[in-house]
DNA sequence: GCTGAAAACACTCCATA
DNA sequence: TATGGAGTGTTTTCAGC
């Protein structure tokens, strides 16, 4: 369940074209691919057993809803210990300015992707939940500039047939 | 057009609903938010056209597709001109292992999410498709350990009548 | 913004190869 | 074992109010 699932060109073409567009309809799904409705149908069901497909999501514009500014805080905790970063990552999850967090390798233990309001908005951020918190040592602060999607995500070697 | 714009209570409901799972039909989704089908269908498309809703996506795991290693390079461009970095940009784009291409400020200028196979693709990926670029000063490399989504995006100040 | 009717759609079943 | 086609219940959509 942990390793990679066996996908046919189908299977392939139904993962690009959705990634593209999720509230597409099966039968317009089904004419793109070249099979019958059914089939499209079923192979989604089974991408979404196997867990290949994980849900729907919308993509909302930031911007839109006030939060203009986007930043990458690196954060290092210390002592990195169980008890401590437990609490550290389910506080920061729980921030409404949150937008994801990476746990990652090298001398930054955290990272944070969060969009707020403004400068202003970011530096109240920065001190009140990030540098006041004890078991915060340092926290590094990257604005977003720009941010660039990139295309459908694809199997990492041979498409067919494996 | 850049603006944030103006979203009552039932604007909210249907975005904080739709961000949990997109797929959701008009018909729940006007039960929960407490107004006809119709509406919920005319509040959507209005959001959509105001560019607050930008388009729903498809949510897969990539360790299902044989990618299940995520790294996250910062990448220095030197000497940082237009010229340099337009081509750049789009040649990490193009490659099918990057995910997400961030414009940073800070000593890196450019941050890229990437999935691959296993430590010797990254390898490859790292020595092949940036040190080799003689626009690409430094690589650092950091591996994701996990990640965590946060809760839905919301308007920053206060949520109503706005 | 709501109601109701018409159209389009998702989904199940069964025959088929 | 997986596909394709027809049928059914549901959802979406678009009137008018």
């Amino acid at each position: 369940m942990r390793d990679s699932v066996p996908l046919d060109p189908v299977d392939l073409a139904i993962l690009r074209l959705l990634q593209n567009d999720a509230r597409m309809t099966y039968r317009d799904l089904a004419a793109e691919v070249g099979v019958a409705p059914s089939t499209c149908l079923d192979r989604v069901a089974r991408l979404r057993r196997a867990g290949v497909i994980l849900g729907h999501e919308l993509r909302v514009d930031p911007a839109k809803l006030g939060r203009g500014l986007e930043a990458l805080l690196l954060v290092q905790v210390r002592p990195h210990r169980r008890e401590l970063v437990g609490p550290f990552v389910e506080r920061i999850r729980a921030l409404p300015e949150s937008r994801a967090l990476f746990h990652l390798t090298g001398p930054d233990d955290y990272l944070v992707h969060v969009a707020v309001a403004d400068t202003a908005d970011l530096q109240r951020l920065v001190l009140d939940e990030f540098t006041s918190r004890k078991e915060v040592a340092r926290v590094e602060t990257r604005l977003i500039f720009q941010r660039w999607d990139c295309g459908p995500l694809l199997p990492a070697r041979h498409a067919a047939g494996e």
